[in-house]
RNA sequence: GCGCCCAUAGCUCAGCUGGAUAGAGUACCGCCCUCCGAAGGCGGGGGUCGCACGUUCGAAUCGUGUUGGGCGCGCCA
């Protein structure tokens, strides 16, 4: 048994490779040839197709027909090929034998969840940052797409043959996390009927008060202070009416950090430990989970922000205004200068950033892929800027724009505004819709689009639910074999002699649609568009439900009977496959 | 005002490295369970691919302009 079970052969690769020969045989040795070979949409088309004659007719100063002759003429003999036409204004139209569509039963039975995976990437490697998002409160739905897409997407990139590093940085050092750390403590305070007028602009969430709660059971007063120390240097009106302005929540958290010393350390990993947990409790029952937290605090404690600004300051990118340290970003194509330090000496998110970027290109990845918000966007610029002022390789960076998800409930807009507290988290919608319907919708759009997410039709356990659809599908073939006396392991090594049982337009249909998948799977990844395995998955399920309508699969005839098994069996495994790449389970009932 | 993204069937969207008659789901209408799961299938109507020019053998796809919508333009993250 010589075979790899992983190996099988691509015949768009192959044919390529011949119309290659073609074509050095038939034009110039100069000429710009771009081979490009495309599946048919229809069945007098044949299975694929090459316009390879039209693109060299203009500079071989001969009509279109007349280059598709010659290069029919100069195309090695392929063991795959039926025949080859001539059609329209010089489309080369090729038919696969029935043969070589059958004979990939035994390669998708034979390599079971390796079937769909492919050498594409190389080996090389990838890193996917996605999520990312503040450790300040629960994730929303918007968080849902990102973690959704980029999980997606890193699966899709490991079946393409990259290697693939899921990583989730945390901003552990920022302001908003003093606000959150403030914010809890305030709500502590209250516990301890201490009472000042909650900032307008401080976290409001619940969460906030049961973190709050935990602190005081399990310290009690520990952390309980006198109000006015706490309003010290604050305007009288503050404690009657609430704070809403930036500099003076920022006093408030000065003030907390000068009372609580050493304490306030300790509310603030408290806090930080708490959501940073739930974070990846949310994630992990959504099915998405990470190789690396990376923290944004240890890029200030292992010195890499200030080696990453000395870095620009030597080659000059860097200049003192009003106070502040800017980077020299027009230089690179951005709007405006950026400040990386501030008047008050605090470092920008932006410091942290480019540090951490400069990390990840120090980490020798081939390519780095973030995942961000779209509205990020005016982001990337400074980005890719700071990239190229470091000496680094912009190009390695790709930086894939998610559009937002609107929630509609009963065809109406479902609100949402994350600083009033109002907004719907993923862990609700996840207990609303469950994780699979969650997850296929969420990557059923292409991810620069904006997704109206249906929670009505995501619930809806009926005919119109895509999601269903497809596991119905799974679910069908379990169904059937499970009804089969026969032994699978059987199965597996039959179709090779079976298999030109499989000759209905349906079946040799069917065949072509899985000899596709690999295809998919590669595109999804040089595409970076996760929803193409999706829509795939969607069709591969229609045909089969057709198909199931249409023939009996338990027939008295055995071998007609095993082909058709082996067919199901092979829709199965490809279903089970494409389903387990975008995080959606493959039932066997339902 | 400047920059980025988007506009395709009543609705939600594929198709976009230029290719053959522009597709799917849904909604609407009509059929199919003595038969492996009807959460399924079959059939039908439904289009100026926002608009206008341009590029070419060929444009939903590329370019320019224009209209309409989203987002971004902080010493926020």
């Amino acid at each position: 048994m010589l075979m790899t079970s992983s190996v099988y052969p691509n015949f768009k690769t192959h044919f390529s490779e011949l119309f290659a020969q073609a074509a050095h045989a038939v034009a110039p040795p100069d000429t710009a040839i771009r081979i490009e070979l495309t599946r048919t949409k229809q069945a007098n088309h044949g299975d694929y197709s090459c316009n390879l004659a039209m693109q060299l007719a203009k500079s071989l100063h001969k009509n279109p027909r007349d280059v598709a002759n010659l290069l029919i003429e100069a195309l090695p003999p392929s063991p795959h090929l039926d025949k080859v036409e001539i059609a329209g204004a010089g489309f080369i139209n090729l038919f696969l034998k029935n043969s070589a569509k059958q004979q990939y039963l035994q390669y998708v039975l034979q390599s079971k969840e390796a079937y769909g995976h492919s050498q594409f990437g190389q080996g090389k490697k990838v890193q996917v940052e996605f999520v990312s998002a503040n450790p300040t409160g629960p994730l929303h739905v918007g968080h849902g797409r990102g973690a959704a897409f980029g999980a997606s997407l890193a699966n899709v990139l490991a079946a393409a043959g990259f290697n693939v590093l899921r990583e989730f940085y945390v901003n552990d050092a920022g302001r908003q996390m003093d606000i959150l750390t403030l914010s809890t403590w305030l709500r502590y305070l209250e516990l301890n009927d201490i009472h000042i007028p909650f900032p307008q602009n401080a976290y409001q969430g619940e969460y906030v008060k049961t973190m709050a709660q935990l602190i005081y059971e399990a310290h009690a007063q520990r952390y309980r202070h006198h109000p006015d120390l706490l309003l010290d240097d604050l305007p009288e009106s503050t404690r009657e009416t609430a704070i809403n302005t930036d500099e003076q929540l920022d006093k408030l958290i000065a003030n907390a950090k000068k009372i609580l010393g050493e304490d306030y350390a300790y509310i603030h990993n408290f806090v930080l430990t708490e959501q940073l947990g739930d974070c990846r409790n949310d994630l992990m029952e959504f099915g998405v989970e990470f190789d690396v937290w990376f923290s944004e605090q240890s890029l200030f404690n292992n010195g890499l922000v200030a080696r990453a600004i000395e870095l620009l300051q030597s080659k000059h990118y860097l200049y003192q205004q009003d106070g502040a340290t800017w980077f020299r970003s027009t230089d690179f194509g951005d709007e405006k200068d950026r400040v990386v330090q501030r008047e008050n000496g605090q470092f920008t998110y932006f410091a942290s950033d480019i540090a951490y970027h400069l990390n990840k290109f120090e980490r020798g990845f081939d390519q780095v892929i973030n995942i961000w918000g779209a509205d990020h966007h005016g982001y990337i610029p400074r980005v890719k800027g700071a990239l190229q002022a470091l000496g680094l390789d912009p190009a390695k960076l790709e930086i894939a724009l998610v559009q937002f998800a609107v929630l509609y409930r009963d065809g109406k807009k479902a609100p949402m505004s994350t600083r009033s507290g109002e907004f719907v988290t993923l862990r609700e919608l996840r207990n609303e819709v469950g994780k699979d319907a969650a997850r296929f919708f969420y990557v059923m759009r292409k991810s620069d689009q904006h997704l109206d997410f249906d929670l009505d039709l995501a619930k809806s356990q009926s005919n119109e639910n895509p999601v269903y659809y497809v596991q119905y599908a799974h679910a069908r073939v379990c169904s059937v074999l499970a009804q089969w006396d026969g032994n699978f392991d059987e199965l597996v090594q039959l179709p090779h002699a079976n298999a030109e049982e499989l000759s209905s337009p349906a079946e040799l249909a069917l065949l072509q649609k899985l000899i596709d998948y690999p295809d998919t799977v590669e595109m999804a990844a040089k595409e970076f568009s996760p929803h193409i395995v999706a829509f795939y998955l969607r069709e591969l399920a229609g045909e089969f439900h057709s198909y199931y309508n249409s023939t009996r699969f338990l027939v008295p005839e055995i071998p007609v009977q095993h082909a058709r098994l082996a067919l199901i069996a092979s829709i199965r495994q490809v279903l089970n496959n494409g389903l387990k790449l975008l995080g959606v389970s493959a039932p066997d009932k339902m």
